[in-house]
DNA sequence: ACAGTCGGTTCAATATTATCACCATCGGTT
DNA sequence: AACCGATGGTGATAATATTGAACCGACTGT
Protein backbone atom coordinates (compact mmCIF):
# COMPACT_ATOMS: atom_id res chain seq x y z
CA UNK A 1 0.00 0.00 0.00
CA UNK A 2 2.59 2.01 -0.47
CA UNK A 3 1.52 3.67 -3.61
CA UNK A 4 -1.77 4.64 -1.94
CA UNK A 5 0.09 6.28 1.11
CA UNK A 6 2.10 8.18 -1.00
CA UNK A 7 -0.43 9.41 -3.26
CA UNK A 8 -2.52 10.54 -0.44
CA UNK A 9 0.44 12.18 0.59
CA UNK A 10 0.33 14.42 -1.93
CA UNK A 11 -2.89 16.32 -0.90
CA UNK A 12 -0.77 17.46 2.34
CA UNK A 13 1.46 19.66 0.43
CA UNK A 14 -1.28 21.88 -0.28
CA UNK A 15 -2.43 24.94 2.49
CA UNK A 16 -3.67 28.35 2.41
CA UNK A 17 -0.41 29.83 0.80
CA UNK A 18 0.13 27.09 -1.29
CA UNK A 19 -3.10 26.58 -2.68
CA UNK A 20 -1.96 25.41 -6.26
CA UNK A 21 0.41 23.14 -7.44
CA UNK A 22 1.56 22.41 -10.67
CA UNK A 23 3.21 18.56 -11.77
CA UNK A 24 6.74 19.22 -11.39
CA UNK A 25 6.66 21.79 -8.46
CA UNK A 26 4.53 19.24 -6.72
CA UNK A 27 6.84 16.11 -8.03
CA UNK A 28 9.72 18.11 -6.30
CA UNK A 29 7.88 19.14 -3.10
CA UNK A 30 6.79 15.06 -2.59
CA UNK A 31 10.53 14.01 -4.21
CA UNK A 32 8.49 11.40 -6.71
CA UNK A 33 9.34 11.25 -10.09
CA UNK A 34 7.24 13.73 -12.54
CA UNK A 35 6.01 10.25 -13.97
CA UNK A 36 4.22 8.55 -11.47
CA UNK A 37 3.02 11.64 -9.60
CA UNK A 38 1.36 12.61 -12.66
CA UNK A 39 -0.57 9.24 -12.43
CA UNK A 40 -1.34 9.74 -8.68
CA UNK A 41 -2.72 13.37 -9.54
CA UNK A 42 -4.76 11.91 -12.63
CA UNK A 43 -6.41 9.47 -10.28
CA UNK A 44 -6.80 11.55 -7.07
CA UNK A 45 -9.11 14.25 -9.87
CA UNK A 46 -10.78 11.19 -11.26
CA UNK A 47 -12.21 10.87 -7.88
CA UNK A 48 -12.37 14.76 -7.41
CA UNK A 49 -9.36 15.22 -4.40
CA UNK A 50 -8.18 17.14 -6.66
CA UNK A 51 -9.19 19.16 -9.71
CA UNK A 52 -7.06 21.28 -12.63
CA UNK A 53 -7.23 24.46 -13.44
CA UNK A 54 -8.13 24.77 -17.31
CA UNK A 55 -5.92 27.03 -17.95
CA UNK A 56 -2.61 27.26 -15.73
CA UNK A 57 -3.45 23.34 -15.96
CA UNK A 58 -2.07 23.31 -11.85
CA UNK A 59 -3.48 21.28 -9.24
CA UNK A 60 -6.27 22.03 -6.37
CA UNK A 61 -7.98 20.53 -3.80
CA UNK A 62 -11.06 19.36 -5.53
CA UNK A 63 -14.95 19.51 -4.71
CA UNK A 64 -15.42 15.55 -3.90
CA UNK A 65 -13.66 16.89 -0.70
CA UNK A 66 -16.77 19.05 -0.10
CA UNK A 67 -19.18 16.05 -1.19
CA UNK A 68 -17.41 13.66 1.84
CA UNK A 69 -17.14 16.32 4.06
CA UNK A 70 -21.16 17.51 3.93
CA UNK A 71 -21.53 13.01 4.10
CA UNK A 72 -19.69 12.94 6.89
CA UNK A 73 -21.32 16.30 8.83
CA UNK A 74 -24.75 14.56 7.74
CA UNK A 75 -23.47 11.46 9.85
CA UNK A 76 -21.33 12.86 12.77
CA UNK A 77 -21.93 16.59 12.87
CA UNK A 78 -18.71 18.19 14.27
CA UNK A 79 -19.41 22.41 12.86
CA UNK A 80 -23.09 22.76 14.07
CA UNK A 81 -21.62 21.44 17.67
CA UNK A 82 -18.41 23.43 17.86
CA UNK A 83 -18.91 26.33 16.18
CA UNK A 84 -21.00 27.34 18.76
CA UNK A 85 -18.57 26.63 22.13
CA UNK A 86 -16.07 27.85 19.73
CA UNK A 87 -17.98 31.49 19.31
CA UNK A 88 -18.49 31.54 23.02
CA UNK A 89 -15.57 30.98 24.32
CA UNK A 90 -13.47 33.18 21.88
CA UNK A 91 -16.17 36.19 22.98
CA UNK A 92 -16.01 35.25 26.85
CA UNK A 93 -11.66 35.37 26.39
CA UNK A 94 -11.19 37.97 23.47
CA UNK A 95 -8.83 35.36 22.37
CA UNK A 96 -8.83 32.91 19.69
CA UNK A 97 -10.22 29.49 20.21
CA UNK A 98 -10.01 26.09 17.96
CA UNK A 99 -10.43 22.78 18.33
CA UNK A 100 -8.37 19.95 16.36
CA UNK A 101 -9.41 16.36 16.04
CA UNK A 102 -7.08 13.56 16.14
CA UNK A 103 -7.24 12.06 12.41
CA UNK A 104 -4.74 9.04 11.44
CA UNK A 105 -1.81 9.52 13.50
CA UNK A 106 -2.04 13.62 13.37
CA UNK A 107 -3.98 16.14 15.66
CA UNK A 108 -5.80 18.31 12.76
CA UNK A 109 -7.44 21.70 13.12
CA UNK A 110 -11.51 21.16 12.30
CA UNK A 111 -12.69 24.62 13.76
CA UNK A 112 -11.73 27.67 14.97
CA UNK A 113 -13.36 31.41 16.11
CA UNK A 114 -11.27 34.56 16.17
CA UNK A 115 -12.33 37.06 18.63
CA UNK A 116 -13.22 40.46 17.72
CA UNK A 117 -9.79 42.31 18.25
CA UNK A 118 -7.24 43.28 16.27
CA UNK A 119 -4.18 41.98 18.04
CA UNK A 120 -5.40 38.13 17.88
CA UNK A 121 -3.99 35.10 16.53
CA UNK A 122 -4.56 33.56 13.73
CA UNK A 123 -5.19 29.80 12.99
CA UNK A 124 -4.37 28.79 9.58
CA UNK A 125 -6.79 26.89 8.28
CA UNK A 126 -6.16 23.09 8.10
CA UNK A 127 -3.14 23.37 10.31
CA UNK A 128 -1.39 20.11 11.89
CA UNK A 129 -0.52 20.32 15.46
CA UNK A 130 2.53 18.72 16.51
CA UNK A 131 2.00 16.25 19.76
CA UNK A 132 4.92 17.59 21.31
CA UNK A 133 5.04 21.28 20.67
CA UNK A 134 1.46 22.65 21.44
CA UNK A 135 -1.07 23.10 24.22
CA UNK A 136 -3.57 20.81 22.53
CA UNK A 137 -0.61 18.06 21.88
CA UNK A 138 -0.49 17.83 25.65
CA UNK A 139 -3.63 18.22 26.66
CA UNK A 140 -4.29 15.20 24.04
CA UNK A 141 -1.13 13.09 25.02
CA UNK A 142 -2.19 13.24 28.59
CA UNK A 143 -5.41 11.22 28.53
CA UNK A 144 -4.47 9.32 25.32
CA UNK A 145 -3.70 5.59 24.79
CA UNK A 146 -0.48 5.55 26.51
CA UNK A 147 0.91 3.12 23.68
CA UNK A 148 -0.18 5.95 21.21
CA UNK A 149 2.19 8.23 23.38
CA UNK A 150 5.18 6.03 23.95
CA UNK A 151 4.67 5.94 19.85
CA UNK A 152 4.85 9.65 19.60
CA UNK A 153 7.52 10.24 22.24
CA UNK A 154 10.08 7.82 20.87
CA UNK A 155 10.11 9.77 17.52
CA UNK A 156 12.46 12.61 16.95
CA UNK A 157 11.08 15.28 18.03
CA UNK A 158 11.26 18.91 15.74
CA UNK A 159 12.29 22.34 17.44
CA UNK A 160 9.89 24.79 16.04
CA UNK A 161 11.31 27.75 18.67
CA UNK A 162 13.74 28.17 20.77
CA UNK A 163 11.47 27.20 23.27
CA UNK A 164 10.33 23.99 22.41
CA UNK A 165 10.24 21.45 24.73
CA UNK A 166 12.08 18.24 22.62
CA UNK A 167 13.09 16.00 25.58
CA UNK A 168 10.82 13.64 26.21
CA UNK A 169 11.32 13.12 29.97
CA UNK A 170 10.34 16.87 30.44
CA UNK A 171 7.53 16.27 28.23
CA UNK A 172 6.04 13.35 30.61
CA UNK A 173 6.54 15.70 33.34
CA UNK A 174 4.06 18.07 31.31
CA UNK A 175 2.03 15.40 30.69
CA UNK A 176 1.69 14.83 34.51
CA UNK A 177 1.54 18.60 35.23
CA UNK A 178 -2.08 18.24 32.84
CA UNK A 179 -3.40 15.25 34.35
CA UNK A 180 -3.12 17.24 37.74
CA UNK A 181 -4.80 20.43 36.42
CA UNK A 182 -6.79 19.03 33.72
CA UNK A 183 -5.39 21.57 30.90
CA UNK A 184 -2.20 21.93 29.21
CA UNK A 185 0.34 24.51 28.44
CA UNK A 186 2.57 25.60 25.50
CA UNK A 187 3.72 28.80 25.72
CA UNK A 188 5.79 29.67 22.23
CA UNK A 189 6.58 26.10 21.62
CA UNK A 190 4.92 25.71 18.63
CA UNK A 191 5.05 29.76 17.20
CA UNK A 192 6.66 32.59 18.79
CA UNK A 193 4.63 35.44 20.33
CA UNK A 194 1.31 32.72 21.10
CA UNK A 195 0.64 30.98 24.15
CA UNK A 196 -1.74 28.73 24.24
CA UNK A 197 -4.23 26.63 27.02
CA UNK A 198 -5.99 23.46 25.91
CA UNK A 199 -8.33 20.74 27.38
CA UNK A 200 -8.87 17.28 26.16
CA UNK A 201 -11.80 15.58 24.09
CA UNK A 202 -13.18 12.76 25.03
CA UNK A 203 -14.29 9.67 22.64
CA UNK A 204 -17.19 7.19 23.92
CA UNK A 205 -14.54 5.39 26.13
CA UNK A 206 -13.26 8.56 27.96
CA UNK A 207 -9.95 8.30 25.39
CA UNK A 208 -8.69 11.33 24.43
CA UNK A 209 -9.57 11.95 20.61
CA UNK A 210 -8.64 16.01 20.18
CA UNK A 211 -8.48 19.16 22.20
CA UNK A 212 -10.08 22.48 22.43
CA UNK A 213 -7.36 25.28 22.69
CA UNK A 214 -7.34 28.84 22.82
CA UNK A 215 -3.83 30.84 21.66
CA UNK A 216 -3.22 34.06 23.03
CA UNK A 217 -0.36 36.25 22.08
CA UNK A 218 2.09 36.39 24.94
CA UNK A 219 1.99 40.35 25.61
CA UNK A 220 -1.85 39.67 27.04
CA UNK A 221 -0.73 36.10 29.07
CA UNK A 222 -0.21 35.98 32.60
CA UNK A 223 -1.71 34.50 35.33
CA UNK A 224 -5.18 35.31 35.71
CA UNK A 225 -5.33 35.04 32.45
CA UNK A 226 -4.64 31.42 32.57
CA UNK A 227 -6.98 30.57 35.01
CA UNK A 228 -9.57 32.33 33.28
CA UNK A 229 -8.94 30.34 30.01
CA UNK A 230 -7.78 27.20 31.52
CA UNK A 231 -11.98 26.88 32.99
CA UNK A 232 -13.57 28.22 29.80
CA UNK A 233 -11.51 25.76 27.62
CA UNK A 234 -12.44 22.83 30.38
CA UNK A 235 -16.04 24.01 30.58
CA UNK A 236 -16.19 23.65 26.58
CA UNK A 237 -14.00 20.02 26.97
CA UNK A 238 -17.05 19.06 28.91
CA UNK A 239 -19.48 20.66 25.97
CA UNK A 240 -18.04 19.18 23.13
CA UNK A 241 -16.95 16.07 24.51
CA UNK A 242 -20.48 15.05 25.23
CA UNK A 243 -21.68 16.89 22.16
CA UNK A 244 -19.80 14.82 19.64
CA UNK A 245 -20.70 11.56 21.68
CA UNK A 246 -18.27 11.31 23.46
CA UNK A 247 -18.16 10.71 27.92
CA UNK A 248 -14.63 12.85 29.87
CA UNK A 249 -12.86 9.94 31.60
CA UNK A 250 -13.16 9.90 35.60
CA UNK A 251 -9.73 11.03 35.73
CA UNK A 252 -10.47 14.30 33.83
CA UNK A 253 -13.58 14.66 35.55
CA UNK A 254 -11.85 15.01 38.67
CA UNK A 255 -9.46 17.36 38.60
CA UNK A 256 -11.27 19.26 36.18
CA UNK A 257 -14.03 20.10 39.07
CA UNK A 258 -10.95 21.42 41.21
CA UNK A 259 -9.48 23.54 38.86
CA UNK A 260 -12.58 25.07 37.23
CA UNK A 261 -14.33 25.72 40.31
CA UNK B 1 -2.50 3.46 -10.18
CA UNK B 2 -5.21 0.73 -9.92
CA UNK B 3 -4.71 0.31 -6.40
CA UNK B 4 -4.96 4.11 -5.25
CA UNK B 5 -7.78 3.89 -7.21
CA UNK B 6 -9.53 0.96 -5.73
CA UNK B 7 -8.93 2.59 -2.15
CA UNK B 8 -10.13 5.64 -3.20
CA UNK B 9 -13.45 3.92 -4.62
CA UNK B 10 -14.09 2.48 -1.13
CA UNK B 11 -15.09 6.08 0.00
CA UNK B 12 -17.81 5.94 -1.70
CA UNK B 13 -19.43 2.81 -0.02
CA UNK B 14 -19.85 5.76 2.30
CA UNK B 15 -23.36 7.20 2.57
CA UNK B 16 -25.96 8.61 4.88
CA UNK B 17 -27.23 5.46 5.09
CA UNK B 18 -24.57 3.14 5.58
CA UNK B 19 -22.21 6.02 7.37
CA UNK B 20 -20.47 2.63 9.55
CA UNK B 21 -18.97 -0.57 7.43
CA UNK B 22 -17.02 -3.21 8.67
CA UNK B 23 -13.95 -4.66 7.25
CA UNK B 24 -15.67 -7.74 5.65
CA UNK B 25 -18.70 -6.15 4.79
CA UNK B 26 -16.77 -3.36 3.08
CA UNK B 27 -14.29 -5.93 1.42
CA UNK B 28 -17.84 -7.92 0.28
CA UNK B 29 -19.46 -4.09 -1.24
CA UNK B 30 -16.12 -3.10 -3.37
CA UNK B 31 -15.35 -6.99 -4.07
CA UNK B 32 -11.96 -7.34 -3.08
CA UNK B 33 -10.06 -9.50 -0.72
CA UNK B 34 -10.63 -8.73 2.95
CA UNK B 35 -6.56 -8.69 3.71
CA UNK B 36 -6.38 -6.20 0.33
CA UNK B 37 -9.22 -4.07 2.17
CA UNK B 38 -7.81 -4.00 5.32
CA UNK B 39 -4.51 -2.87 4.25
CA UNK B 40 -6.27 -0.26 2.27
CA UNK B 41 -8.14 0.80 4.95
CA UNK B 42 -5.59 1.23 7.54
CA UNK B 43 -3.68 3.61 5.20
CA UNK B 44 -6.65 5.36 4.53
CA UNK B 45 -7.47 5.70 8.55
CA UNK B 46 -3.76 6.86 8.93
CA UNK B 47 -4.38 9.98 6.39
CA UNK B 48 -7.25 10.55 8.35
CA UNK B 49 -9.98 9.52 5.44
CA UNK B 50 -11.30 7.04 7.64
CA UNK B 51 -12.00 6.25 11.61
CA UNK B 52 -12.21 3.39 13.15
CA UNK B 53 -14.93 2.95 15.71
CA UNK B 54 -13.19 1.82 19.34
CA UNK B 55 -15.94 -0.46 20.38
CA UNK B 56 -17.62 -1.82 17.06
CA UNK B 57 -14.48 -1.96 14.89
CA UNK B 58 -16.28 -0.46 11.69
CA UNK B 59 -14.73 2.36 10.00
CA UNK B 60 -16.40 5.72 9.49
CA UNK B 61 -15.26 8.84 7.07
CA UNK B 62 -12.96 10.50 9.43
CA UNK B 63 -11.81 13.41 10.71
CA UNK B 64 -9.23 14.43 7.79
CA UNK B 65 -11.77 15.18 5.18
CA UNK B 66 -13.01 18.24 7.31
CA UNK B 67 -9.31 19.24 7.55
CA UNK B 68 -9.23 19.15 3.77
CA UNK B 69 -12.21 20.95 3.39
CA UNK B 70 -12.01 23.95 5.54
CA UNK B 71 -8.59 24.38 3.83
CA UNK B 72 -10.37 24.27 0.22
CA UNK B 73 -13.00 26.54 1.59
CA UNK B 74 -10.30 28.92 3.14
CA UNK B 75 -8.81 29.09 -0.41
CA UNK B 76 -11.82 28.55 -3.12
CA UNK B 77 -14.72 29.64 -0.85
CA UNK B 78 -17.60 27.88 -2.24
CA UNK B 79 -20.07 27.67 1.03
CA UNK B 80 -20.32 30.92 1.90
CA UNK B 81 -20.76 31.83 -2.06
CA UNK B 82 -23.36 29.45 -2.52
CA UNK B 83 -25.69 28.96 0.25
CA UNK B 84 -26.69 32.73 0.49
CA UNK B 85 -28.54 32.01 -3.01
CA UNK B 86 -29.82 28.52 -2.18
CA UNK B 87 -31.61 29.58 0.65
CA UNK B 88 -32.87 32.43 -1.32
CA UNK B 89 -34.35 30.81 -4.25
CA UNK B 90 -35.46 28.02 -2.04
CA UNK B 91 -37.63 30.78 -0.14
CA UNK B 92 -38.98 32.04 -3.26
CA UNK B 93 -39.77 29.43 -5.03
CA UNK B 94 -40.80 27.16 -2.03
CA UNK B 95 -38.98 23.92 -2.92
CA UNK B 96 -35.90 22.50 -2.51
CA UNK B 97 -32.97 23.76 -4.19
CA UNK B 98 -29.27 22.31 -4.95
CA UNK B 99 -25.62 22.71 -6.00
CA UNK B 100 -23.53 20.02 -7.61
CA UNK B 101 -19.77 20.77 -9.06
CA UNK B 102 -18.18 18.37 -11.27
CA UNK B 103 -15.63 16.53 -9.41
CA UNK B 104 -13.43 14.26 -11.18
CA UNK B 105 -16.06 12.51 -13.80
CA UNK B 106 -19.41 12.90 -11.43
CA UNK B 107 -21.66 15.76 -10.71
CA UNK B 108 -21.39 15.37 -6.93
CA UNK B 109 -23.54 17.76 -4.92
CA UNK B 110 -22.02 20.24 -2.58
CA UNK B 111 -25.03 22.45 -0.93
CA UNK B 112 -29.14 22.43 -1.08
CA UNK B 113 -31.43 24.26 0.88
CA UNK B 114 -34.61 23.26 1.95
CA UNK B 115 -37.80 25.43 1.93
CA UNK B 116 -40.10 25.41 5.32
CA UNK B 117 -43.09 22.96 4.82
CA UNK B 118 -44.03 20.00 4.93
CA UNK B 119 -44.15 18.45 1.34
CA UNK B 120 -40.65 19.26 -0.15
CA UNK B 121 -38.03 16.66 -1.74
CA UNK B 122 -35.03 15.91 0.69
CA UNK B 123 -31.59 15.74 -1.41
CA UNK B 124 -29.13 13.08 0.26
CA UNK B 125 -26.07 15.06 1.21
CA UNK B 126 -23.72 13.83 -1.09
CA UNK B 127 -25.44 12.25 -3.32
CA UNK B 128 -24.05 11.41 -6.77
CA UNK B 129 -26.11 13.03 -9.90
CA UNK B 130 -25.96 10.28 -13.07
CA UNK B 131 -25.97 12.93 -15.99
CA UNK B 132 -28.03 11.40 -18.27
CA UNK B 133 -31.25 11.13 -15.86
CA UNK B 134 -31.31 14.41 -13.72
CA UNK B 135 -32.05 18.00 -14.84
CA UNK B 136 -28.62 19.13 -12.98
CA UNK B 137 -26.85 16.43 -15.73
CA UNK B 138 -28.90 17.83 -18.93
CA UNK B 139 -27.50 21.36 -18.13
CA UNK B 140 -24.67 20.55 -17.08
CA UNK B 141 -23.95 18.44 -20.25
CA UNK B 142 -25.73 21.00 -22.27
CA UNK B 143 -23.13 23.05 -21.89
CA UNK B 144 -20.14 21.15 -21.38
CA UNK B 145 -16.99 20.32 -23.26
CA UNK B 146 -18.07 18.28 -26.51
CA UNK B 147 -15.76 15.29 -25.79
CA UNK B 148 -16.55 14.81 -22.40
CA UNK B 149 -20.31 14.29 -23.34
CA UNK B 150 -19.57 12.34 -25.83
CA UNK B 151 -17.69 9.74 -23.21
CA UNK B 152 -20.68 10.46 -21.03
CA UNK B 153 -23.01 8.96 -23.60
CA UNK B 154 -21.14 6.51 -25.38
CA UNK B 155 -21.40 4.49 -21.81
CA UNK B 156 -24.51 2.14 -20.84
CA UNK B 157 -27.08 4.59 -19.39
CA UNK B 158 -28.66 2.94 -16.31
CA UNK B 159 -32.54 3.25 -16.24
CA UNK B 160 -33.14 4.53 -12.34
CA UNK B 161 -37.46 5.10 -13.18
CA UNK B 162 -39.45 4.15 -15.74
CA UNK B 163 -39.20 7.71 -17.11
CA UNK B 164 -35.54 7.69 -17.12
CA UNK B 165 -34.31 8.70 -21.03
CA UNK B 166 -31.88 6.05 -21.92
CA UNK B 167 -31.46 7.04 -25.41
CA UNK B 168 -28.37 9.01 -26.65
CA UNK B 169 -30.23 10.53 -29.57
CA UNK B 170 -33.17 11.90 -27.32
CA UNK B 171 -31.05 12.96 -24.91
CA UNK B 172 -28.77 15.03 -27.23
CA UNK B 173 -31.99 16.20 -28.20
CA UNK B 174 -33.00 17.76 -24.68
CA UNK B 175 -29.53 18.81 -24.33
CA UNK B 176 -30.61 21.37 -27.54
CA UNK B 177 -33.13 22.11 -25.95
CA UNK B 178 -31.38 23.27 -23.26
CA UNK B 179 -28.99 25.33 -25.09
CA UNK B 180 -31.96 27.40 -26.45
CA UNK B 181 -33.67 27.75 -22.95
CA UNK B 182 -31.20 27.91 -20.58
CA UNK B 183 -32.42 25.67 -18.72
CA UNK B 184 -32.60 21.81 -18.50
CA UNK B 185 -35.11 19.34 -17.13
CA UNK B 186 -35.73 15.54 -15.95
CA UNK B 187 -39.35 14.96 -14.97
CA UNK B 188 -39.34 11.54 -12.73
CA UNK B 189 -36.07 11.02 -14.81
CA UNK B 190 -33.77 9.91 -11.10
CA UNK B 191 -36.59 9.69 -8.70
CA UNK B 192 -40.10 9.10 -8.93
CA UNK B 193 -42.18 11.99 -7.80
CA UNK B 194 -40.08 14.87 -8.32
CA UNK B 195 -39.62 17.24 -10.82
CA UNK B 196 -36.46 18.97 -11.29
CA UNK B 197 -35.61 22.19 -13.41
CA UNK B 198 -31.65 23.42 -13.77
CA UNK B 199 -29.28 25.73 -15.09
CA UNK B 200 -25.56 25.19 -15.90
CA UNK B 201 -22.84 26.66 -13.83
CA UNK B 202 -19.53 27.99 -15.55
CA UNK B 203 -15.74 28.06 -15.13
CA UNK B 204 -13.73 30.98 -16.47
CA UNK B 205 -13.45 29.80 -19.85
CA UNK B 206 -17.45 29.72 -20.20
CA UNK B 207 -17.29 26.06 -20.15
CA UNK B 208 -19.87 24.01 -17.60
CA UNK B 209 -18.61 22.87 -14.55
CA UNK B 210 -21.64 22.33 -12.39
CA UNK B 211 -25.40 22.96 -12.13
CA UNK B 212 -27.49 24.40 -9.60
CA UNK B 213 -31.28 22.90 -9.34
CA UNK B 214 -34.56 23.11 -7.76
CA UNK B 215 -36.57 19.94 -6.85
CA UNK B 216 -40.32 19.82 -6.71
CA UNK B 217 -42.23 16.91 -6.15
CA UNK B 218 -44.88 16.22 -9.24
CA UNK B 219 -47.50 17.45 -7.83
CA UNK B 220 -46.63 21.05 -7.90
CA UNK B 221 -45.28 21.36 -11.29
CA UNK B 222 -46.88 22.89 -14.11
CA UNK B 223 -46.21 25.21 -16.67
CA UNK B 224 -46.13 28.36 -14.88
CA UNK B 225 -44.49 26.60 -11.71
CA UNK B 226 -41.42 25.38 -14.51
CA UNK B 227 -41.61 28.88 -15.81
CA UNK B 228 -40.76 31.00 -12.60
CA UNK B 229 -38.62 28.08 -11.59
CA UNK B 230 -36.71 28.50 -14.61
CA UNK B 231 -36.09 32.30 -13.92
CA UNK B 232 -34.79 31.63 -10.34
CA UNK B 233 -32.11 28.72 -11.52
CA UNK B 234 -31.13 30.77 -14.40
CA UNK B 235 -30.52 34.37 -12.39
CA UNK B 236 -29.12 32.36 -8.95
CA UNK B 237 -27.04 30.33 -12.30
CA UNK B 238 -25.26 33.72 -12.68
CA UNK B 239 -24.83 34.84 -9.54
CA UNK B 240 -23.17 31.50 -8.34
CA UNK B 241 -21.07 31.33 -11.35
CA UNK B 242 -19.46 34.83 -10.74
CA UNK B 243 -18.78 34.19 -7.01
CA UNK B 244 -17.23 31.16 -8.26
CA UNK B 245 -15.17 32.88 -10.02
CA UNK B 246 -16.72 31.58 -13.40
CA UNK B 247 -18.40 33.33 -16.38
CA UNK B 248 -21.27 32.28 -18.23
CA UNK B 249 -20.33 31.37 -21.62
CA UNK B 250 -22.23 34.16 -24.38
CA UNK B 251 -24.50 31.66 -25.74
CA UNK B 252 -25.98 30.93 -22.37
CA UNK B 253 -26.38 34.44 -21.89
CA UNK B 254 -28.14 35.23 -25.11
CA UNK B 255 -30.71 32.61 -24.29
CA UNK B 256 -31.15 33.45 -20.73
CA UNK B 257 -31.74 36.32 -21.89
CA UNK B 258 -34.72 35.61 -23.41
CA UNK B 259 -36.18 32.75 -21.19
CA UNK B 260 -35.83 34.94 -18.01
CA UNK B 261 -37.07 38.66 -19.48
C1' DA C 1 17.28 29.74 -32.86
C1' DC C 2 18.14 28.38 -28.52
C1' DA C 3 17.82 26.86 -23.63
C1' DG C 4 14.93 25.90 -20.07
C1' DT C 5 10.71 25.41 -18.48
C1' DC C 6 6.25 23.15 -18.39
C1' DG C 7 2.53 19.02 -18.65
C1' DG C 8 2.22 14.69 -20.29
C1' DT C 9 3.48 9.76 -22.25
C1' DT C 10 5.96 5.35 -23.11
C1' DC C 11 7.92 0.73 -22.06
C1' DA C 12 11.19 -2.44 -20.00
C1' DA C 13 12.82 -3.51 -15.27
C1' DT C 14 11.38 -4.29 -10.91
C1' DA C 15 9.46 -3.72 -6.49
C1' DT C 16 4.95 -3.96 -4.96
C1' DT C 17 0.66 -6.04 -4.04
C1' DA C 18 -3.01 -9.70 -4.04
C1' DT C 19 -4.26 -14.05 -2.79
C1' DC C 20 -5.13 -17.95 0.15
C1' DA C 21 -4.87 -19.95 4.26
C1' DC C 22 -4.85 -19.25 8.75
C1' DC C 23 -5.62 -17.25 13.72
C1' DA C 24 -8.13 -15.25 17.71
C1' DT C 25 -12.36 -13.43 19.16
C1' DC C 26 -17.11 -12.55 19.55
C1' DG C 27 -22.30 -13.55 19.88
C1' DG C 28 -25.82 -16.48 19.43
C1' DT C 29 -27.81 -21.43 19.32
C1' DT C 30 -28.17 -25.80 20.28
C1' DA D 1 -20.51 -25.78 27.44
C1' DA D 2 -19.47 -26.92 22.97
C1' DC D 3 -20.44 -25.46 18.59
C1' DC D 4 -21.25 -22.53 14.58
C1' DG D 5 -20.66 -18.75 11.68
C1' DA D 6 -19.65 -14.60 11.78
C1' DT D 7 -16.13 -10.91 12.70
C1' DG D 8 -11.25 -8.22 12.45
C1' DG D 9 -6.78 -9.15 11.46
C1' DT D 10 -2.10 -11.36 9.76
C1' DG D 11 1.77 -13.75 6.96
C1' DA D 12 4.25 -16.02 2.95
C1' DT D 13 4.51 -16.53 -1.88
C1' DA D 14 2.90 -16.16 -6.58
C1' DA D 15 1.37 -12.73 -9.71
C1' DT D 16 0.81 -8.25 -10.74
C1' DA D 17 0.95 -3.39 -10.89
C1' DT D 18 4.31 0.41 -10.24
C1' DT D 19 8.28 2.71 -11.38
C1' DG D 20 11.51 6.06 -13.67
C1' DA D 21 14.62 7.37 -17.44
C1' DA D 22 14.05 9.05 -21.65
C1' DC D 23 11.21 11.35 -24.72
C1' DC D 24 7.49 14.47 -26.80
C1' DG D 25 5.31 18.81 -28.05
C1' DA D 26 4.26 23.36 -26.42
C1' DC D 27 5.43 27.50 -24.41
C1' DT D 28 8.55 31.54 -22.57
C1' DG D 29 12.13 34.52 -22.43
C1' DT D 30 16.80 35.54 -24.33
Amino acid sequence: MRTVDKALKLLDYFNDRRSEIGLSELARLAEIDKATTHRMVTVLANHGFLEQHPDTRAYRLGAGILRLARLREACFPVEVIVNPVLRRIADQTGETAHISLLAGRQLMTVGSAEPDRGNRVHIEPGLILPFHATASGIAFMAFAAPEFVDKILSRKLKAFTDATDCDPVSIRNRLSACRETGFGISDEGFQTEICSTAAPLFDANGIANGAVTIATPTSRMNASARRSIAESVIEASYEISRGLGGEPSEMFKSVARKTAA
